[in-house]
DNA sequence: CGAGTTCTTGACTGTCCGGTCCAGATTAAG
DNA sequence: CTTAATCTGGACCGGACAGTCAAGAACTCG
């Protein structure tokens, strides 16, 4: 009884937050929205609303799929310990280094946007739910030091994760951010052989 | 033979730090800065320039300054060790948490202001070596081992202030910030009696 | 006191942006 | 085929913004 919809929400989406992600919130217009996304501006204000909602169901996508990510990581590892030491691999992709999108987000728009501000508080509250249970899960395997509060140490393999994203958007050459890296992962997640 | 200027240059670029410390560059408009400074337009242009020069003047006073704090920090302390510890202290201040101006400001325009990002990057070599030459010297004074690389030790150190400072933006509650740096602090600059 | 120079103010401009709206296209149901 | 409902694209609007400019104010020097 009506014309269907001639795209994938999804797909929107994902262009979507790839032009946030690049760009920044401020710096994107509708325009760079219409053309990532192919379409006009009446079909994205009708689908999702004006930009600030649009952008909010994008980064919304994105901290679900990173959680997804993290979850799943967690869960194929053989031991926790690994998929912790994931977290502060040295962030050196083949394409531009655009850092978190969360922590971008966070820092553009936190002081003026109390729903942005809001989900990264939520976000990281997760995130540190899980790397914790994974902290509990590897001193369980006897990979880490049972004497160590696991959400102390998950707050802190966050915030060393965070620091390394951000060393790698001030252009720090590969190497020193592959030795940074290393120096963390040594000092927070030293080898501990169960004795 | 001519009018002098009205207005302290130094405070001018104070009031206008503070306003993009606060509101980011893109939210910052020229009523903005012309209300926080005092100053018409026109002062404002004919003394520096467009609004990214005064940007940029304002970000290089920041990063200068803050410089010369760690440096006198590292001067002024008994032990290197202290002042290594001080960067690691919680960030947790009297007002808003707006974080590092440098940092909100790499984040925000790093991709797409090349003069941002190169300030970014000169800024983070900088502190690098001061924080190695006093990574150096606390090994020189036996709190920190001798075997560890003063470079990568500042990088990790660095960073870990960097996630801290960002973890503080996204409003975890002082408690949780504290436990958080004592972890960090406790990893990266562990207590180390000669021996 | 007068003249010249710099500073200051605020009105003005052209541009761009987010958001609205409508006219036409496209589809399914009757 | 008609009809109704939804989707689509782009023209349009009001507002905000960065930046310009000119006329007047303020000060110093001679």
């Amino acid at each position: 009884m009506a014309r269907p919809r001639g795209f994938d929400e999804k797909q929107v989406l994902d262009a979507v937050r790839d032009q946030f992600w690049d760009a920044g919130y401020a710096a994107t217009s509708l325009e760079d929205l219409m053309r990532v996304s192919g379409l006009g501006k009446g079909s994205l204000y009708a689908a999702f609303g004006d930009k600030h909602q649009l952008f909010l169901r994008a980064l919304r996508g994105y901290t679900h799929e990173q959680h997804d990510h993290l979850r799943q990581a967690l869960a194929e590892a053989p031991r926790a310990l690994d998929a912790l030491r994931k977290i502060l691999e040295p962030p050196i992709g083949d394409g531009p280094r655009r850092g978190c999108l969360m922590a971008n987000s966070t820092l553009e728009l936190g002081n003026a946007d109390p729903e942005v501000l809001d989900h990264a508080h939520r976000t990281y509250e997760t995130s540190t739910a899980l790397i914790a249970d994974g902290v509990a899960r590897a001193q369980r395997e006897g990979d880490l030091p049972a004497d160590a509060d696991p959400i102390a140490l998950a707050r802190a393999l966050l915030a060393a994760q965070q620091g390394l994203l951000f060393m790698s958007r001030t252009g720090l050459d590969a190497a020193a951010l592959t030795a940074t890296a290393r120096s963390l992962a040594g000092q927070l997640l030293p080898d501990h052989h169960e004795g």
